[in-house]
DNA sequence: GCTAACACGTGAACC
DNA sequence: TGGTTCACGTGTTAG
């Protein structure tokens, strides 16, 4: 704010001032003003070209100008620094919009952001991604990879819905990789998900799983899903069926 | 692409050649190179503003060159065509990052963005923002407000989790604010929400809530849910019990 | 006086 | 052949 007044000489006093002599009067200051050119012959060619270069430098001025009402918190007016502020800012736009996009994937992909789920919350999971999550399925079939967390299975129901559907509801202790383990089982099911959601609250886990399913289907799903949790209980049980 | 050409000898063949001249050699150049001074007296003083313009260009020219790299899709290499396209994304990023931080807002509120609303998505309720949510809902106990969509309640269903908690799974086709009207049900319910998800799949609603609710409260509850989502079919019907 | 920042006129280079 | 863009040197003004 103070060095307002020690720059507003540049661009609004002498900078207004000067120009009005040639930005609003281009028109009927074009021909004239000769000012003693360089080899004698005076402006029969060159004084078109002064104009225009007038006309150039008030544009860039202006766009100058306009660059430096949409950035905020200019602290210099200098030139130079106009554009150097302008590019901070950018660069800061840009970092705070590849962040915000970074969440709205995590959003979307349903993980939340990593400082709410180590905390006390909820996270989730598309089907797609269940799919799409081929990495540690192996590791889940190796016995080892599931003895590093001894799972709680607290509640377990497989219920309809509708004619098409089955609705698996698991209640788990909240612990390392229980989710991950979780979703490996239902990868390794290889269900018709029809969506699925993962809710962490107060120390327990929530998994809901809508799966498609048909007729008698449903009945060998059911049983299939839960031979597939109970297994999870113990890990040294064989997952058949 | 093919303007890059045009328009490179100004700022990498005529610019980087000239400059060559001086932005390395400012320092041994810093003295003579008198070049028929205008009076006269040749340089004594006058080769120092010299240099020190040559300077200020310089810089004012890396800064230019700067700003050109972190705006994309840059046309024109033109310097008024630079700070123009600056300021166009500038411009650009801001209204994006207003828009972002609306449906943050508002996703954060509990409304889902309204482009993603009426194509096909999910949208999620934490209990905490569904009693957060108080503006809408004198809107729902109005019927007018309730007239505008006809919710279509495919499936319903209402099945215990354990012993505190029901799992209430509804199946909508999904069309405007029935998401909204939804919500707003719950809400009136006046429920312990633990947790609700919903989710939209090819044009279908899906909406999961587990509820608290402890002994014979179930069935009370049960009846209370089954009976305001299906008054929910029919508007005009009085939400009681 | 000295530095920094500016606008100006000018010649050159390009299409 | 104009039209445009550029870098340069210069004079000037404010701090």
């Amino acid at each position: 704010m103070e060095n307002c007044d020690e720059y507003k000489n540049y661009w609004e006093t002498k900078y207004f001032l000067e120009n009005e002599e040639y930005s609003w009067a281009m028109d009927e200051f074009s021909g004239y003003y000769d000012s003693s050119s360089p080899e004698g012959a005076a402006s029969p060619a060159a004084s078109k070209n002064i104009v225009s270069e007038r006309n150039r430098r008030r544009k860039l001025n202006e766009r100058l100008f306009a660059l430096r009402a949409v950035v905020p918190n200019i602290s210099k007016m200098d030139k130079a620094s106009i554009i150097k502020d302008a590019i901070d800012y950018i660069q800061e736009l840009q970092e705070q919009e590849k962040r915000v996009q970074a969440d709205i994937m995590e959003l979307e992909t349903g993980k939340l952001m990593k400082n709410l789920a180590n905390y006390d919350n909820f996270d989730q999971d598309l089907p797609v991604l269940l799919r799409s999550k081929k990495t540690k399925f192996d590791n889940f079939c190796d016995p080892a990879g599931s003895r590093t967390a001894p799972i709680e299975v607290l509640e377990l129901t497989v219920s309809q819905m509708g004619e098409k559907a089955l609705v698996v509801s698991i209640t788990c202790s909240k612990r390392t990789d229980t989710m991950v383990k979780l979703c490996e089982v239902f990868e390794y099911l290889k269900l018709k998900i029809i969506t699925a959601n993962i809710t962490v609250v107060s120390g327990k886990l929530l998994k809901t799983v809508i799966v498609e399913a048909e007729g008698k289907e449903k009945d060998d799903l059911k049983i299939r899903i839960e031979a597939a949790i109970t297994a999870l209980k113990d890990p040294l049980s064989p997952i058949s069926i």
